[in-house]
DNA sequence: ACCCAGGGTCGTC
DNA sequence: GACGACCCTGGG
């Protein structure tokens, strides 16, 4: 296939390091010249961000601008997001300003459960690795710039793979829950279009949750992250619990604090946009 | 060498 | 609901 190119100007809420680093995502990675190359899809992208424009690059299974618009959820306006939220009080104010280019990607649900699934118990470098392997194991090479990459594979191209495999590419306990989520998914035992049809959060939710390896917390990242884009979603994970009892339970002990009391301090502040909340606290935590 | 933590989930009590 | 176990890797 040919490059493509496509060019965005005068972009607001647009930074390379905020959107791949947020935690999001895992097939992202920073190039010496600053620019950041992922994977997603059929796609090969390269992102550079010059001045006040940011610079499309790369293979494209459709068209770049159609494309580019989707994943990067051009059609959001995240400055009126973050007035919102900035406006709520001084600890959203500031981890906005240090998060302030971060847009939420619309990542492919298939991938994103997988991924999430791999991430239980593990740290981004390993997670990063595995989902790599994986993708060289069994999904299909893409030519650009002289340089191979690999789609992230499809439930049919890892229909035959047993838990030995996985266990060898350094999926660890996880081996199985990926066997298992894999097998649902291609029975229909929770049918992914349906998902991304249904309106109802809570039951959505609910269907994750039967896959192996989902979790409250997978289940929230999944429902946040992928193109079921829902905001009102608040992942808690051990960076958020810290945050959050920091700056909002002032309790010393973090491993006390329920998640149903976080869960209702979550939702009283930040009603609908709590999953946006989420992102900048746990960015702004980790990173600052 | 040893211990601990990492974007948790699952089975058992 | 609370607890321990779980694969593996890097850092102290």
């Amino acid at each position: 296939m040919k490059e493509q190119k496509y060019i965005l100007t005068e972009v607001k809420s647009f930074e390379l390091k905020d959107i791949f680093e947020c935690g999001q995502c895992f097939r992202w990675n920073q190039e010496e010249d600053g620019s950041y190359t992922g994977v997603f899809g059929q796609n090969v992208l390269n992102v550079k961000k010059e001045d006040n424009q940011i610079i499309f690059k790369g293979i494209c299974q459709g068209d770049i601008k159609e494309t580019v618009e989707k994943y990067f959820d051009m059609g959001r306006d995240y400055e009126k997001i973050k007035q919102q939220l900035s406006k709520i009080d001084s600890y959203m104010k500031e981890s906005i300003e240090y998060g302030k280019g971060i847009r939420i990607l619309n990542q492919d649900l298939w991938e994103t459960i997988i991924s999430f699934i791999i991430s239980a118990n593990n740290n981004i470098p390993r997670i990063k690795g595995i989902i790599e392997r994986l993708s060289k194991s069994y999904g299909k090479e893409i030519q650009w710039n002289g340089k191979k990459y690999y789609t992230f594979p499809t439930p049919e191209e890892l229909k035959d793979v047993t838990v030995e495999e996985y266990r060898k590419l350094g999926l660890g306990f996880r081996d199985i829950r990926l066997y298992e989520t894999t097998k649902m998914i291609l029975d229909k035992k929770v049918d992914l279009e349906k998902l991304e049809q249904n309106p109802n959060t809570l039951e959505v939710r609910e269907q994750l949750l039967t896959l192996s390896g989902v979790g409250p917390k997978v289940a929230d990242c999944i429902l946040l992250f992928s193109t079921l884009k829902r905001f009102e979603v608040f992942p808690i994970d051990v960076w958020v619990r810290r945050v959050m009892n920091d700056l909002y339970i002032k309790n010393h002990d973090e491993t006390k604090v329920s998640k149903k009391q976080i869960e209702k301090i979550a939702t009283e502040k930040f009603g609908n946009l709590a999953g946006m909340a989420q992102q900048y606290l746990f960015y702004w935590r980790r990173e600052a």
